[in-house]
DNA sequence: GAGATATATGAAGGATCATTCGATTTTTGG
DNA sequence: CCAAAAATCGAATGATCCTTCATATATCTC
């Protein structure tokens, strides 16, 4: 994320050498481990350490406190999610706008419910958190990513591209998260998922000039 | 909501005279405001009590502890939006397909965005809690208002009633909180909303025999 | 190989917090 | 007005946790 960290929140100091890289990965992986069996009010600073094989100071010596792990935490995966999406979107250039509407609603879709408990774990670990420049700078590169896509097409564009392109995230977002939030089966999500993609393809179609 | 807490989370004991009615309806408007004063992870059961200007003691009174104090005011507050929503789909019988769009997404965006701080608060405070059969309790009891409003319509139904509904639900529901966690501009959200509007109208048009 | 730099350790300090319980006050029902 | 029931009080307990820092080890550079 090309968003600069609130000063609090900013690293205490960058791994140089390998096994400090390896040792912060390890951090990082420890931190989902433990988000994933005990809950965010059980994520200590001890445990994580533990986890990941190092010793608390070992921690301190990469961030300054526990929020800024849960921000860098976030801050890497939304960056990766970001990446993957920015991917999907590149390779629908040019694409009819069915296509377009399936393939960003199953990249998502398949992002967020591949691994959907470290997802889950994810946001409960923003919570109480000042994150919301990240999720500002990840909804503008969503956003330039489809809106380059949207105007890949042959057709003479929309009424309104920026709002067009806001809504049709907000829609995806939004309901991809509503859906694998509730525990329904796995047949009703298929089901809503294909709903969900015809009318998306549907309102681009109508939004055309 | 019909829902049996889970036995952890029973109230301890029932207010019978007034002034222990007036005590416990005190405790929860303390719990909004120091969530929203001091945020989840400085939601002290201590602090809490003093805002209610009542002693620790007398909150243990009434919940075994914090989680279930949090349990019971996500249930106040979702037996009161589906009430609210029950009230606004009932009115909404045999109108047309544009009107009930319309209404069901200004009720629901209203209800969320008219104190979006408390909405947020409530979110916060859902984390970590064991409040999924309370989601779901008041996921059907829309689910059942809004399959009878649109069962009300002079056309002869849905392809697949209940896929439409539910998927309808999803969308609404899923966008209006994705809109409102971001920090766009009051005319941005009404922009987006009057869109989604138009897109559940057409959904639903569409959806038809 | 030596000095400098980077990394790792973990016990201990200091602070916060959930929960209990015995004592006290208020209200109710007769 | 009185005894029982309801409600309130809040200091004390016991536990958990974040963060620091002085010390020790490993790696790098020349």
């Amino acid at each position: 994320m090309d968003v600069p960290a609130p000063p609090h929140l900013n690293a205490r100091k960058r791994p140089v050498q390998a096994r400090s890289v390896v040792t912060v990965d390890a951090i990082f992986e420890a931190t989902i481990q433990v988000l994933l069996a005990e809950g965010i009010h059980r994520l200590t600073t001890t445990r994580v350490a533990e986890r990941a094989g190092v010793s608390v100071g070992t921690m301190y010596q990469y961030f300054p406190h526990k929020q800024a792990l849960l921000y860098a935490l976030n801050e890497r995966y939304l960056d990766r999610l970001a990446e993957r999406m920015e991917a999907r979107c590149a390779s629908l250039h040019g694409a009819t706008t069915m296509a377009m509407a399936e393939g960003l609603i199953t990249a998502y879709w398949d992002a967020k419910t591949e691994r959907s408990d470290v997802t889950r774990a994810l946001y409960s670990s923003a919570v109480e958190l000042d994150n919301e420049a990240l999720i500002e700078a990840f909804a503008h590169r969503m956003a330039n990513a489809t809106a380059a896509m949207l105007a890949s097409t042959a057709n003479a564009g929309y009424r309104d591209n920026a709002l067009t392109n806001v809504t049709l995230l907000s829609v995806i977002f939004g309901t991809v998260r509503n859906v694998f939030e509730r525990n329904l089966s796995t047949s009703e999500r298929a089901d809503i998922r294909a709903q969900l993609v015809v009318m998306c393809a549907a309102y681009l179609e109508a939004s055309m000039h």
